[in-house]
DNA sequence: CGGCGTTTTGAGAGAGCTCAACATCGGTGG
DNA sequence: CCACCGATGTTGAGCTCTCTCAAAACGCCG
C-alpha cells in the first residue's frame, strides 16, 4: 500500500528487539473473521503477514464506516498499545495471516531499551509524514496532476524511473482514482511524450 | 485542524518532562517567513503557539506542494527529531509564534524517561490513526456522504451532538470540499430534517 | 457607518464516475 | 492443443456532481 516513503523504516523487524519478536504468535483469519472487536481487551501490536484487514466502526443505523485497510507488511492499530480497549473493529477483508506481538513484551522492550522506543516513535513519525503527503495528494482534483504528483514523489535516484508495485488497478485505488481514469491519464501522458511505459515501470522523458 | 480524535493527548506539556520544556525558545515569524528550509539542520520539536505554519515542497516546475498546515497547539515535523536535515520547507502562512524544544533535550528526555518516549509514541500513534481516518474520508466522493462520515466520527458522548471548532470554511478545507459545497450540503441535511444547526454545534435528529 | 470575513444562494462548465464493450494475458481443464 | 474463464488493461459515451465564478445577506469591529 504505502509507496510514498520507500526509505521509511516501517518493517517491524527493523525496530523491535528480537526478545519481543520471539514472543509473537500468528493467527489465521478467513474472510469476514474478526481480528478484534470494539471494546475488546487489546492484545498487542498486529502486523499483517498476508491478506487484508480493515478497521471499521458501526453506526447506529448498522452501516459500516471504514477507517483503514491494511495490507502485508503494515502494522495495525498502533495506538492500541497505549490503550486497554480497542476503539474499533478489525475484520479480515480477505483470508489473512496476522502476527501479534504481545503488548506486555513490546512495552517491556520500550522500558528496557529506550532506543527501541525511539525507533518506534521514528517509525510513527515517518508514517505521519507519509500520510500527510497522501492527504495533500487527495486535495489535487485533476487526475493528470494527481498522477504527476504521485510519480514525482516516487521517482528513483536517477530522477526518471518510477517502479510500480502491484497492478495499475491497485495504484488507482491507492491514489483515489477510478481505474479507468488512471488508464486514460497514463495513456494521455504517454501520447503527449511526457512518459513512456514498460512492464512495471514508468520512465519520465526528462529528469524531474 | 485535527478534530477527529479530541481525546488524543496531543499537548506537548502532557508528555514532555519539565526539564526539556524549560529549554525551549520562542520564535516570532511574519507572514511568509521561513521557519526552516529543506536541507537545513534540524533544530528540534516545534510547537505552534499562535498563527499558522505550512509545510511545503517545491517540485522541479517550481510549484509549491503543501504537505500540511499546522495551527496553535500542534507540533510540526515530528520526524525531524530523528533526522539531521529537514525534508521540506516550513513557511508562516500568517504571523506566528513557534516554540522550539531543542532536539538534544527532547531526545535526552526520551533516554532518561522511557515513559516520555512512550507518551510521544502514543501521541504519534493517535495522529496516525486520525490521519488514516481522514484518508478514508477522502475516498468518499459524495459531499453528502463525506459530511455524514465526518459528523458521525465526531459525535459527542450523547451520540447526537457535534461541536464544531472554527468556522465552516475551515471545516470545508479540512474535509476537502469547497466551502460552497459544504454550505449547500449542510443546508440540504437540515432541510431534510436529518440535522439541526445552532451556533457552533450540529445536532442529529436521531441518535446515531 | 464602512470595511472585512463568513455564510448563502445562483448558474454554468468541466472533469471524473459509471456503465458498457472489448482486448489481453495467464492459468485450468477437457 | 484449444476452449474457457477470470482478472487486468483499454477505450467509448453519457451523466452526475462538484468546482468555479458571481453576487448578496449577515455579523463583527474599529
Amino acid at each position: 500500500m504505502d509507496q510514498l516513503k520507500p526509505d521509511a523504516p516501517t518493517a517491524v523487524k527493523d525496530w523491535l528487539p528480537a526478545a519481543a519478536r520471539s514472543a509473537a504468535t500468528d493467527r489465521t483469519l478467513k474472510t469476514g473473521d474478526h481480528l478484534f472487536r470494539l471494546g475488546g481487551r487489546t492484545m498487542g501490536l498486529c502486523e499483517i503477514i498476508a491478506g487484508h484487514v480493515r478497521l471499521t466502526r458501526i453506526d447506529r443505523a448498522g452501516r459500516e464506516i471504514v477507517l483503514h485497510v491494511a495490507g502485508p507488511g503494515e502494522t495495525l492499530a498502533e495506538a492500541s498499545l497505549f490503550s486497554p480497549q480497542y476503539h474499533c473493529d478489525a475484520i479480515a477483508s480477505t483470508d489473512a495471516v496476522v502476527r501479534i506481538y504481545p503488548k506486555r513484551d513490546v512495552l517491556a522492550a520500550f522500558e528496557q531499551n529506550p532506543k527501541s522506543a525511539q525507533a518506534f516513535a521514528a517509525t510513527l513519525a515517518h508514517q505521519v509524514m507519509s500520510l500527510r503527503t497522501r492527504i495533500e495528494q487527495r486535495n489535487i482534483r485533476s487526475a493528470r496532476e494527481r498522477v504527476r504528483h504521485f510519480l514525482m514523489l516516487n521517482v528513483g535516484p536517477d530522477r526518471r524511473t518510477v517502479v510500480l508495485r502491484g497492478s495499475l488497478k491497485e495504484l488507482a485505488a491507492e491514489i483515489g482514482l477510478s481505474h479507468e481514469a488512471l488508464y486514460r491519464t497514463m495513456a494521455t501522458l504517454e501520447r503527449s511524450g511526457e512518459i513512456t511505459r514498460t512492464a512495471g515501470k514508468i520512465l519520465f522523458s526528462k529528469r524531474i
